[in-house]
DNA sequence: CAGCCGAACGTTAGCGCTAACGTTCTGTCG
DNA sequence: CGACAGAACGTTAGCGCTAACGTTCGGCTG
């Protein structure tokens, strides 16, 4: 580790012969250089491998051009959506720096923004789907925007429509025939499993559809519970022939035990899902589904942030994206199979009593 | 957002009374300060919610207590070897600073590192699958640690044992009495990838089983690679009784293709994987794979950097962390499979020709 | 009791940078 | 041709902090 030193802006400035001011306003791209001596500057500041100390910079106050970031890493979308951010980040000219939050620990997180405050010049914080650490943000006066993933926030937000796509997922179920259609539901905590549900009841109504709350069983997002959930519905009396699951991996958890009761998704039941998790389109059956728009809301997040960095005091904006409905393999129309599913009830019921 | 001023180190001092230094003395808790005017100190700080900026302790060229990791975050294992090591910062007192590299640009990552090197105390470069940029950080002289998941550095690294783990993967299926052992490589231009292929070569010859250039299909570590490797295997006129497919992704594959044919997984084949992917114990069938040993490597890299920047010039230091072999359902014993195995050789024989 | 020593402080300089002023010099217009 | 504007620079101060020195003072030694 050879301990080179490396140049600073006086030394820049030594060498190409002006001074230190003319030497920064040539690097910062500011008016009151001659073009032939900013050239002269940026060549040799290029030459010498000068790098601007963000430190220093931001110590006067100055912009550094760092975006910070916090996030849980181990949530589903999140390097999804760091990815989609560092990208539009960079193509800003900004450069992200991540926080990863720990699993669960109760220290302050305040002391974690203000060093974030400190380095960046704005923070998106993608709201881990428990927490409670928002108040605590509040006193940081620099720009904060907040990814909600399941608790709202007062900050200016972007969001998925987790209403909408419940309202799609359960319309195409419908529009295919089902009319027992059971939900499975995530942790009510989270206002993206509040708004899901509340999309199953709205649109069974709309529908002029009987509610059977025993076909509404509850959840919490995991693997676990939606093969629980399911074995409770395989067991009524009627059950359902389509399922909606609050997401993705409770719905493999619910077709892992519909399978494991020897009935096929979709052949006897249509499950839908929630989220587009990446091997939803690789697993067996590939999944119907709810796509979160995560490139949208890395886009809108960073570019929110980026206006409020600029000055741009935007009224504390709230940016709902659409979802979308993404049809593939577990779900499949109820009429042509609706006289073989009566005859494989029949059979079942007389074998099992 | 108000424009409340947060405390600088100045105020802290000047409301206790005390000199600028003294205050410095006492939050760093270093010596020369009374202990009862230290205490003070540091009550008055706390109710004045003083938080050190890094920025100016960094520009002094004191330590920040930050360690900074270069990272991809698509790459399998990066969430959790973040985590790992975020947590192990957090024990010794340090925070963590993550930049995420962007999936293909070719911008200089001279500047992330100088970047870094501004802000933290030392680096840890978790080294992507293709990359043309360790020289560049050659010259950085801030202590830099590497993850290599596939490519080799010049600098103090952490990395899993890849040969050994190809070589229990493969004992196992030999010990299962498995003689016709397929292999699906991964990207031969990673270590780790050669490694395991030089894994099967080497006990296929200490056990002195004939080598087959047949039964050695190249793969590219995704999923598609696997299911087309495994079909080419089950066109073979003699087909393997056990496949070691280099990841557990391509296992999948494999797995997947297999049951195309109509075959059973381990009934018919047996799959080795190598990763352990956490999926690999929730789908069906469960894989039996290598585990890499993620938080050993996160909790090693951690230490590794602390010491450098502690000052124990450690000699350009290699670690190496033993995987481990993890059974589960995807593989079984050969030998009471071995005559319906044949009969259903024959049989598919004569109905093939 | 002079001399000295070390603990407990305070003062100064400077890390690398930028904002806010000076200063110089050229052109330009009444 | 003086006054004045404005571009092109230079100088100064200071961001918040720490290293490296001063300074003070009680206590100990011979």
């Amino acid at each position: 580790m050879m301990k080179r030193h490396y140049p600073t802006l006086a030394e820049v400035a030594k060498v190409a012969g002006v001074s230190l001011m003319t030497a920064s306003r040539a690097i910062n791209n500011r008016p009151g250089v001659s073009p032939e001596k900013r050239e002269d500057i940026l060549r040799i500041a290029d030459e010498m491998g000068y790098v601007a100390n963000r430190a220093a910079q931001k110590l006067t106050g100055a912009r550094t051009r760092i975006i910070g970031v916090v996030a849980e890493l181990h949530t589903p979308f999140t390097s999804d959506l760091l990815l989609g951010m560092g990208a539009v980040a960079r193509a800003a000219d900004y450069e992200m720096l991540v926080y990863s939050l720990p699993v669960c620990d109760r220290r302050p997180p305040h002391s974690i923004i203000e060093m974030l405050r400190q380095i960046a010049d704005g923070v998106i914080v993608i709201l881990p789907y428990e927490s409670d650490y928002l108040e605590s943000m509040a006193t940081a006066h620099i720009p904060v925007v907040t990814i909600e993933q399941g608790i709202e926030s007062a900050f200016p937000s972007v969001t998925a429509d987790n209403y909408q796509g419940g309202c799609a997922a359960l319309r195409h179920l419908i529009e295919l025939g089902h009319r027992r259609i059971a939900f499975i539901s995530g942790n009510d905590r989270l206002t993206s499993a509040r708004d899901r549900r509340r999309a199953y009841r709205d649109v069974l109504a709309q529908a002029r559809l009987p509610y059977d709350p025993a076909l509404e069983v509850d959840g919490d997002f995991l693997r676990k519970s939606g093969f629980e959930a399911a074995q409770k519905l395989l067991a009524l009396d009627d059950r359902p022939t389509a399922i909606f699951a609050a997401n993705d991996t409770s719905a493999y958890g619910a077709i892992a035990a519909i399978r494991e009761a020897g009935l096929s998704v979709p052949g006897d039941i249509s499950v839908v899902g929630f989220d587009d998790i990446p091997i939803a389109s690789q697993l067996h059956p590939q999944l119907t589904t709810i796509r979160q728009p995560l490139q949208q809301m890395a886009r809108a997040s960073v570019n929110l942030l980026l206006a409020l960095i600029a000055g741009l005091d935007a009224p504390s904006e709230q940016i709902v994206l659409p979802t979308q409905l993404i049809v593939r393999e577990s779900t499949t129309p109820l009429k042509v199979k609706r006289k073989k599913e009566e005859a494989v009830k029949v059979e079942r019921a007389s074998v099992g009593r």
